[in-house]
Formats: structure tokens, C-alpha cells, sequence
DNA sequence: ATACGTGCAAATACTTTGCAGGCTT
DNA sequence: AAGCCTGCAAAGTATTTGCACGTAT
């Protein structure tokens, strides 16, 4: 299922290579993001360190998720008001589903897609960097559940 | 060019049916939100609209933009870490362009947007609400001009 | 020794909320 | 008179920044 297991080794390596240091901290906020496919927040990625580093702070990991986004090691995702979710498995910009009551974010496989960025950049004149598509709904789970 | 010129009408309608009162204030704002298709965030809106009643607040502009926003009268656009951007011409959700540079978000038309959404409905037992497509790049402009 | 990184706390940006006074009906 | 609305200010949330100390090379 994990389509990329070495995405741990490979941000690592961004990292090194970008003249960054593989810190203690650094690596296990990589650990974290290299095994989540539930894309976490902040909040949700440091109380996952603070139990492998006990006396981490939140600034360390706003830090390191700023630097593995301007790697494009990481793929931000904004919703609504609330914090943003980050994806380090799958870094590319890539169409997510969302559900409005258990609030999961999930990714979404669309044949359309490539033909959607086709489309995109003939349609414009534009220098298309990324595409963002994002869907909002309720899950099955949520749907079938009383409320 | 404008596909609805009675956004202005329309919006103070819905206010007034849904039970909200019709002040000046929201007026303005409806005013403002009708008329505008470059889509202001709440200090751009707030200060056109102190133009137009010199002792508003921006807590009144926020207040606003949520009542029309849930009777899905603005279409509320997030971006980056951004303040929020909002649609009164179009409120339904419809894709969007924006350019890094100027930071200007332009709407864009896609003929396999229907396609997409029904791909998207197709292939998730999700019940869908909205669909959020936004692409990012460069404007032409801001492509010639030299930096 | 130097440069980089951490972690605390303060600062910032944006938005929401509480509440007293005012206006409308 | 009652209730909704405004506008101020305070609070809240998410994130960034400044800085002193620590650590690795």
C-alpha cells in the first residue's frame, strides 16, 4: 500500500544535501510525517514528538515543517479556518477529500486528473507551479452514522 | 461581461428572507461584495467600506461575510497563509487562478470542470458538498515584467 | 571557535466573542 | 419595550520571531 517506503531516507537525505543538519528533532519530526498518511497538524505532530523528545517545542516543528515545504519534501494543505495538514508521504500537490464531520482528510484518485492539468496549461497563459483540488463532504462512515 | 447584475438585489433579498436585518452596514458591505470581482479579503472590504460609513468596525465586515457565506450568498477562498478572499459575484465554488507575484486570484473557466465533478461523484461513496479547485503560477504580466 | 539549531517566551496576524449602548419596529 | 445590530475592546487561535543557550563539527 505505502507507495514510497523510503521517504524517511529520501527527506532525510533533502535535508543533508541542502545544507540543512539532521538533528535529533529534525529526524523525528521526519519519522512522523515519512509514516502518516493522515495528513497531521502541528498540534497532532508535536504531541507525537513530545513523546520521543520530551522537552520539544512547538517552534521546532513549525521550523522543520517550513523547511521540508520549501524542499517540497512536504505538501501543505489549508482548510477552512483550521490548522494546516501536512502530507509527507505523497509531497506532490494532489486532489484531497475531506469530511466536514470527522474532519479526515483523505487522498483521491481521479483519471481525470491528468487531463485536467492538460487542460489547465493550455487554457491559460500562466506559469501553472501547482494545482490544488480539494473536495468537501461527509465520509460513509459519517453518513451512516446517527449523527 | 458581468453574469449577474443583480448580486446587489439578490443578496439584500436573501438577508431579509433568512430573517437578517437590512442596515446600512450590510448593505455597504453586500454593496461592496456585489460589485467586486477581484476578491477582497475582510481589511480590503472594511476599508472601502469605512469610504462609505466612516465608524464601522472590522468586526462588523466579519460578522457579515459569516451570515452571507452561510446562506452561501459569498463564496469564501482560502489561500496560503492568507487572509481569506471572498466572492460575492460568483458564490458558488468555481476554480481559480492565482499569481504569486501580484497575489491577484482571477476566475477561471474549465470545460472539464462538469466532467470533474462527475468523476468526483462517481468515484467516492462521500457525499459531496463543494469542490475547491485552485491553481497557482505566474500572471503574463508578472511573466514580462522583469522580476 | 564558529555556525547552526533549539526551546522558551513574546510578538504577530487574523478572526471571534462579550458586552454596553443604540436603533428599529 | 423588546430584540437585533453595531462597534469597541478583549480574547482566542495559529504561527512566527528574537534571543540566549547548547551542541556538533
Amino acid at each position: 500500500m505505502n507507495e514510497n517506503p523510503n521517504r524517511f531516507q529520501q527527506m532525510c537525505k533533502k535535508l543533508k544535501s541542502s545544507g540543512y543538519k539532521l538533528t535529533p528533532q529534525r529526524m523525528a519530526v521526519i519519522k512522523i510525517l515519512s509514516e502518516r498518511t493522515d495528513h497531521p497538524n502541528p498540534e497532532k505532530i508535536y504531541s507525537l514528538l513530545k513523546k520521543l523528545l520530551p522537552t520539544t517545542s512547538p517552534a521546532t516543528v513549525y521550523k522543520t515543517l517550513a523547511i521540508l515545504k520549501k524542499l517540497d519534501e512536504v505538501l501543505e494543505i489549508q482548510y477552512s479556518n483550521q490548522s494546516n495538514r501536512y502530507d509527507g508521504v505523497k509531497p506532490a500537490p494532489h486532489p484531497h477529500i475531506y469530511c466536514k464531520k470527522c474532519k479526515k482528510f483523505s487522498d483521491l484518485e481521479l483519471l481525470l486528473h491528468g487531463q485536467l492539468i492538460e487542460e489547465i496549461k493550455d487554457s491559460t497563459d500562466y506559469e501553472i507551479e501547482s494545482i490544488y483540488l480539494s473536495i468537501e463532504g461527509i465520509c460513509p462512515d459519517c453518513k451512516s452514522s446517527v449523527s
